[in-house]
DNA sequence: TGTACATCAGTGAACGCGCGTTCACTGATGTAC
DNA sequence: TGTACATCAGTGAACGCGCGTTCACTGATGTAC
């Protein structure tokens, strides 16, 4: 029995997977807000119905799709490559924080602080990386770097489509340096 | 004739700018999305109906509000205000900015090109202001400031109510200057 | 090995709700004569 | 000055739609004996 369960547990968490990775995809896209229940089971090849197997409610989901895109999201952290017009260009393949930051802001405290949790791995990882500096003085230096790349692809997204929108994307590279 | 069309204008468009209020307050505290046509008219203390009398869609007013919230936002620019928590904490009477970045990305052409001059009209100021740089430089920093302040703001609101979101705002602080 | 039963991931129709938009209307204001 | 008419900002009910959530169900898989 023991046996019996852990099988379809597999194959359930495999669906749990599938279902995250398609909240993923849209979420990358087109924000929080356009990840309904329906248009998610969709792109997990399912139907609405099923979803409430796998989570309490929609909030619950938020949370959950924030955790693992962000902490999943192995991006090669290159500012440069951040911050370049292909990223801002493509955002289905990109990082996804500058898509939901300002939803995550109006978003319940679970998934705020799956955000939180997110943010302050990668930039502990960030100031390990960093040359030179140490501590508290790195991990400010971190911090300033995460904000002005994410604020700056979000502003480069924004004005997509107006030659200033290339000028940010380029200032942002230079300040970060 | 001419007369009685300057009154009524005058008046409709006292009621117009109500409206556009109404939208501002709430596109700053719940974003663009939240902002809608109900509850805008019931902010401007009307009712639905009348909406359409006054913009031809919601997106139409999406792009307007953008343009006077953003153009309005007379806000004295310290950068040490701007990153303070009391801003993060109060979103009802700060920068829309934060708040609208990832809706407005994903918005039509109209809305983006409204917060594009926006955001050119607040850097060319910002780059005149900034004592001892000049020209193309100048302009550069203040799109990364800009980049800086928005992206920390957001960061730190959706950071809110974890110890990491004070560290962002002050690494930002020390950082744009 | 074969048969009756239990489990449970996933289905699909239905619910109440708020959305953007439309439209016939009301009633205050000003014009014509 | 008084009366009939035109204008038009704003009203409020209605529309079709997609939302999050519920629920009776199906059917594949495994268990018991």
């Amino acid at each position: 029995m023991a046996n019996t369960t852990s099988r379809q547990t597999l194959k359930k968490r495999r669906t749990h997977d599938r279902i995250i990775a398609s909240a993923g995809r849209i979420v990358r896209k087109n924000g929080l807000a356009a990840a309904s229940v329906s248009r998610v089971m969709h792109g997990a090849g399912l139907t609405i119905g099923g979803f409430y197997a796998h989570f309490r409610s929609k909030q619950a989901m938020d949370a959950e799709v924030v955790e693992a895109t962000l902490g999943n999201s192995s991006i090669p952290w290159s500012v440069d490559r951040y911050l370049s017009a292909a990223h801002r260009d493509d955002p289905g393949h990109g990082c996804p924080f500058p898509a939901m930051l300002s939803e995550i802001a109006r978003a319940d405290e679970a998934t705020r602080m799956a955000l939180a949790r997110a943010i302050d791995v990668r930039a502990k990882k960030l100031a390990r990386e960093n040359p030179g500096k140490r501590g508290a003085s790195a991990r400010q230096r971190a911090y300033a770097t995460l904000a002005l790349c994410v604020g700056g692809l979000a502003l480069a997204r924004a004005m997509r489509g107006h030659p200033a929108s290339d000028e940010v994307l380029s200032a942002c590279r230079k300040w970060a340096r």
